[in-house]
DNA sequence: GCCGTTTTCGGCCCGACTGTTTTCAGTCG
């Protein structure tokens, strides 16, 4: 659905349509991605409407997908306009009106003919177009490649990003620094990592940073900014910016694009003009800068908005009636319930050394679940004998004996129902044929009365493959019928649930296991990139079942209940 | 097309950069 309303918004746009009109697709559009619950079923009910963003038009829209499979007014222009030219929209420097005049003056209809016409200096007959922009055409056009990036994930860049922070940090003359952007956003995948700071000597600074061992490229350097590429392949960003409006820069720069211009719709509302130099005070041209971002949304009227919320998903409205969670933080977790060991075959740390790692992390306890593959027969007996040595000499910390079985293609479990018994914290996922109806293997799963927590509950891949096509909604309400719980999976390219979902599942009243999924002992950090999902996800304390001490957590599941 | 801490009508974020221009439109973030 969502996918249609952008379309129907790109083909509007070359049009020449009223852009507020696009803008209401395109928000729209975001709404339905961001939903975990169907937005197909309030539409049918008349209640889609109840969404910020949606209103009766788009609901009518909505149930035009539904029952026919298209949006009328799409359908018409997609027969209208060819379809080659929404993507001369995409090319870098062209946007709509480049394209439509492409199409309507010189008659360009595929990539093909728009190649062929920069070669020939065509376009130039077009006021406006000169030699520069035929150059980028072309180029971008022999960069096909280049068209879809893949975006690198928050795991690679997050620690590569604090590092830079802590290393500008060192430099003599510098005040404040902080990463900014989508990072600081903790989204899931980023395109580039930013940094801004304030110091005395701006260009002395970015110098600097250009000069950091790992750069391996300077793709831009001025007094104030920089943007280099690291040996690994990243981009990083650097703006150096006065110190006086430090908060308001920050704010700016941090984003998202939608909070931002949510934010300054509703100033706008009130005689405020908003930007990253300050808060004009329009009748009066009195302008509010400060160093603190706290003082910035306090100055708007919010509560402090934490950055994980930015992404105009309901957050000002809530900040406004001082009403955001308080969220969930790396150090209210007490404990880490999906693990693996040498046991397994791609476990890479042992039982001790994986305990020894979670104790120095702070947590009361460690569920080891290694793959059921390598815990058949004597192998479970044995790893229950280590377990209980280990467990004597390093109480009260305690390693928990779990398991992770694999639901098969036909829904069963691959461990009897007796071993799974004599485990204290069973975790089944999906591994393979996520094709074959996922949703009735996970909802039997969860029937099965010794499973505690379906990991990765979607198994999706970042960059890979996306996640099985499973009925969250179902999913939900069977896991409060059942008990049982869902996993979020710290896995940097996994993330599952991913931060829209897990949302959707604390809405509908699901605690939620914040789960490192480590390998090998360093692997046990992911469990920060983890929380900061569920931070995303509007989580707070209580929403996290590890934030529990084992005793307590243990009087929640289904066996004990 | 949506929406209301003025409004059910009349607004709708803000600034920088680029390429093409002599004052700006289009694009980008």
């Amino acid at each position: 659905m969502a996918e249609q309303f952008e379309r129907l918004a790109d083909l509007l746009e070359l049009e020449g349509a009223e852009s507020f009109r696009l803008i209401a697709y395109r928000r729209a559009a975001q709404r339905m991605r961001e939903s975990a619950g169907s937005i197909a079923e309030l539409a049918l009910a008349g209640r889609a409407k109840e969404i910020s963003g949606i209103g009766k038009t788009i609901e009518e829209k909505i149930v035009q997908i539904v029952e026919s499979g298209t949006i009328e007014a799409l359908a018409v222009r997609e027969a209208r306009i060819p379809p080659d030219v929404a993507l001369f929209m995409r090319l870098p420097g062209l946007g709509p009106k480049s394209a439509a005049r492409l199409w309507r003056e010189l008659g360009i209809t595929t990539l093909d003919e728009l190649r062929a016409a920069a070669t020939e200096e065509r376009l130039r007959a077009l006021q406006g177009f000169g030699a520069k922009t035929e150059a980028r055409i072309l180029e971008a056009l022999a960069d096909t490649a280049a068209a879809e990036p893949v975006r690198p994930l928050l795991g690679q860049g997050l620690p590569a990003v604090l590092a830079v922070v802590a290393a500008l940090r060192e430099h003599p003359g510098v005040d404040l620094v902080s990463e900014a952007g989508s990072v600081r956003r903790r989204r899931e995948t980023f395109r580039d990592l930013d940094v801004i700071a304030t110091a005395a000597d701006p260009a002395a600074l970015t110098e600097h940073f250009t000069r950091l061992a790992w750069v391996e490229a300077v793709a831009a350097h001025g007094p104030t900014k920089a943007t280099v590429v690291s040996n690994d392949g990243l981009r990083f960003d650097l703006r150096v910016v006065p110190p006086e409006s430090y908060g308001n820069l920050l704010q700016h720069f941090t984003g998202s694009k939608e909070h931002n211009v949510a934010l300054r719709e509703a100033a706008v509302r009130v005689g405020l003009s908003v930007s990253e130099y300050g808060v004009l005070r329009v009748e009066s041209g009195e302008l509010f800068r400060t160093r603190s971002e706290e003082a910035l949304y306090d100055h708007l009227g919010y509560q402090f908005v934490p950055p994980e919320l930015r992404e105009n998903a309901g957050e000002l409205e809530a900040a406004r009636r001082g009403e955001l969670p308080a969220l969930v933080e790396v150090g209210d977790l007490r404990g880490d319930l999906h693990s693996h060991s040498t046991w397994s075959a791609d476990g890479k740390s042992t039982l001790e050394e994986m305990a020894l790692a979670a104790q120095a992390r702070g947590y009361s306890y460690l569920a080891v679940t290694d793959h059921s593959h390598y815990l058949r027969e004597e192998r479970l007996d044995a790893q229950t004998a280590e377990i209980d040595r280990l467990n004597e000499r390093l109480a009260p910390f305690r390693l928990v004996k779990g398991i992770e079985v694999n639901i098969r293609a036909d829904g069963s479990l691959d461990v009897s129902d007796e071993d799974l018994a004599g485990r204290e914290w069973v975790l089944a996922s999906l591994h393979t044929a996520f094709d074959r109806s996922p949703t009735e293997r996970i909802l039997g799963a969860m029937e099965n009365p010794h499973v505690d927590c379906i990991g990765h509950p979607t198994a999706r891949k970042l960059n890979r493959r996306r996640g099985a096509d499973v009925d969250l909604d179902r999913i939900f309400a069977k896991a409060l019928e059942t008990g049982t719980y869902l996993e979020l999976n710290s896995q940097p390219d996994r993330l599952d649930l991913r931060d829209t979902h897990a949302r959707a599942a604390g809405e509908a009243g699901v605690l939620l296991a914040v789960s490192s999924d480590a390998h090998r002992t360093e692997a046990l950090a992911y469990a920060e990139i983890g929380v900061s999902q569920a931070r995303r996800a509007w989580l707070t304390r209580g929403q996290v079942l590890n934030t529990r001490t084992w005793p307590q957590l243990r009087k929640l599941t289904k066996r004990d209940s």
